[in-house]
DNA sequence: AATGAATGAGCCTTCATTCAT
DNA sequence: GATGAATGAAGGCTCATTCAT
């Protein structure tokens, strides 16, 4: 009661918003749990967001917007530091920012929101990935194209991200399934930079033989 | 209605099923639709399935069973075979597994299906893992083993399992957001083998990386 | 399966919606539960029952066709008898006849069934009122002649008649409440007797009563 | 339309489920006849009462509330006056309170549905019995100890209760089949007082008869 | 700014019945 | 004589949305 008076109801349903959307997916979550959730009305969420979608699209741009601002994608490493470096500091950001667990009632709660929005892209993901995926994803390029040298095609470069992203993501969105298959490697707060870790020297290993091979089957390989 | 008469009733059901469970989810996903798309009636699916579940637990089990016996984990490469080429069959394995389009509307049909459970696993999900997803690890298990050599601890194991399967599943559930991103390294039919090929050296490389570095840093990156 | 072979489907059928219509009546009850506990296929009660109204008139029919060969009417008693002993066996019959369990699974299988024919009757009820309900009505009707004496009105008769039927079928409808709020009275086989008994001598206090007030109040409680 | 504008929407649906619940019993009735019934939505119904069930159970909350405020178990008659008065009212009470028509659609809409309750008790049937039928219940029971005389022991006086009771309750359950098979002593609403002083001098006969016969049979009749 | 009441659309399920075999 | 498959109708319930206040 006391600490509401300052929250205002939009802010308190964002956030009940966000959890619940996160832990039930879009269409399975109801605007009246998280009416409940927040203490508000069921009116109330079609007063201040319109829509149902509208309140989802808010929630997204929140997340996105928190995310980046708390952890940035060079998580404070300079410009001009080693790419290697640099790798470091962009999965170390990304691990942060899917399985932080700062104002989200369990783990992943953030890393299955956008999970999901991976899988089945709804229209209020399209301005989120114009204004915090591409730039995120060509920070990324540009890491890799140090790493790799002597200017690689794109070809190479895609891929390359990929395979780093998907890495990253699989900790987000395989995390119940792991969990029942695996007592190691589970992503938990604690552990969290020390996955970072092996994914980036796992990561390493891999562009640099991916860049070891290219002069004699990059072309068999991956030409379009 | 030619070919309708040799398919039964439930075949052409669990058929529509996979193809809308796939695109919707299960929730989202409405049996009058799946019936329609049967051409079949509404009952008729609670008459063969019993339920909605059932009906969604019979798509997942008839998806890996088909799965599996249309493309096994070996890809027919033999057991005694350079682990480097069983861990080539085992990508191209899961590739084919998760991207192919044979029996599916679009591209990815039971990728994204299955995706959806590693984010959200159904109850129908538990006897799946125990028969079909935990056998399949285990096999890239004892191939890992043989790689990284010296009879790695499972802390080293189980890590460089997810990086390599979480690059494939990637590749699976990014779909959507990889085609609005780039124009490369798209998951179609035609380069599906082409990205096995990719995943796989990407995965060498970071493998052997992990096994250079274990003498010296084991202890403090990995242990719990 | 050994006894079945003797017994027709029909049969089998017949008893078992015996069973289940007089527990939940003839909405609730399903034909499927009915051809489940039959041992049989749903369709083969159409076939042979036409309707599920089809099968409850037979059921009805079957029930009072057994009920009073089993107990008459009379119980026994030479019609010559008494008026007194008479009336007694007419009680202890309907008592029989409502509560017994004989080839029913529980407890006032058939007083249930009956009672709520009372509440509402089908279309199937009509020629049971007919063929049994009101001979059996006109034999209660005849001892309460002889034991109010002075050739009686209707006006006098059928309230009577109503009272003795009341308290009767009140134990066989009334027995799940009845058995919540006391303990004792409760309708089980063994008191089955013994309560016909006191319901005789309430009903003999009551008659007499009746009797005696006749000359100077009739006219004014009984007129229409 | 001119007096719906003063009579809130929940309340026309609980005049309409009476009526309807009442004809139909609970399994048979549709909340989508009700709903129309009462000029209202289908979804209106769950709003207020969240379930078919609630609605059932605010029913008869509402029956036995207004029933009793109505028509006390005293009918205005004290506590001081001969039992011989008191029964009379409490019989009195009880025709009015199951067969008054006032508020209902047609005769005896009460009545068949706590008819209905006796013969399948619901779980909504539970708290009242607690709280309206023992109270009501402990009443007669009072006054038949005063009636019997003698301290009476439980193995008379329910029995005694349960004479008393059946005839009053098989008047309204017994309706529909009484009014095919004779004319007279059908419970209309004028001949309501009629029927009752008739039922309460059959009553006081053959209470007094248990009375009389008691010193010299009870124990071979009524022992348990 | 916020809410309680009410609504219409849609969903899953059940059920009695029919039909071809 | 009997059955498995299939169907159309209907029922209870949920949900996002709107409206008057």
């Amino acid at each position: 009661m006391l600490e509401q008076t300052t929250i205002t109801t939009p802010e308190r349903i964002l956030a009940a918003a966000g959890d619940i959307f996160g832990r039930d997916g879009f269409k399975a979550a109801t605007i009246r749990r998280i009416a409940d959730a927040a203490n508000a009305n069921v009116a109330s969420i079609n007063y201040h967001f319109r829509d149902k979608e509208g309140l989802y699209a808010a929630v997204l741009e929140n997340l996105f917007n928190k995310g980046f601002s708390r952890f940035p994608a060079d998580m404070g490493v300079e410009p001009e530091a080693p790419p290697e470096e640099r790798l470091r500091a962009f999965i170390r950001g990304m691990f942060h920012r899917l399985l932080s667990s700062e104002g989200w009632g369990g783990l992943s709660g953030p890393g299955r929101l956008i999970a999901r929005e991976f899988l089945e892209p709804t229209l209020s993901f399209e301005p989120i990935i114009e204004k915090y995926i591409k730039p995120h994803k060509d920070i990324l390029i540009s890491i890799l194209t140090e790493l790799l040298g002597d200017s690689p095609p794109p070809e190479i470069l895609a891929p390359c991200a990929l395979s780093v992203i998907g890495q990253c993501i699989y900790y987000a969105l395989g995390a119940p399934v792991i969990r029942k298959m695996t007592e190691h490697s589970n992503p938990t707060e604690e552990n969290l930079d020390r996955i970072a870790e092996f994914v980036w020297q796992f990561s390493l290993g891999g562009i640099n033989r991916i860049k070891e091979i290219r002069p004699r089957s990059t072309t068999q390989i991956f030409s379009a």
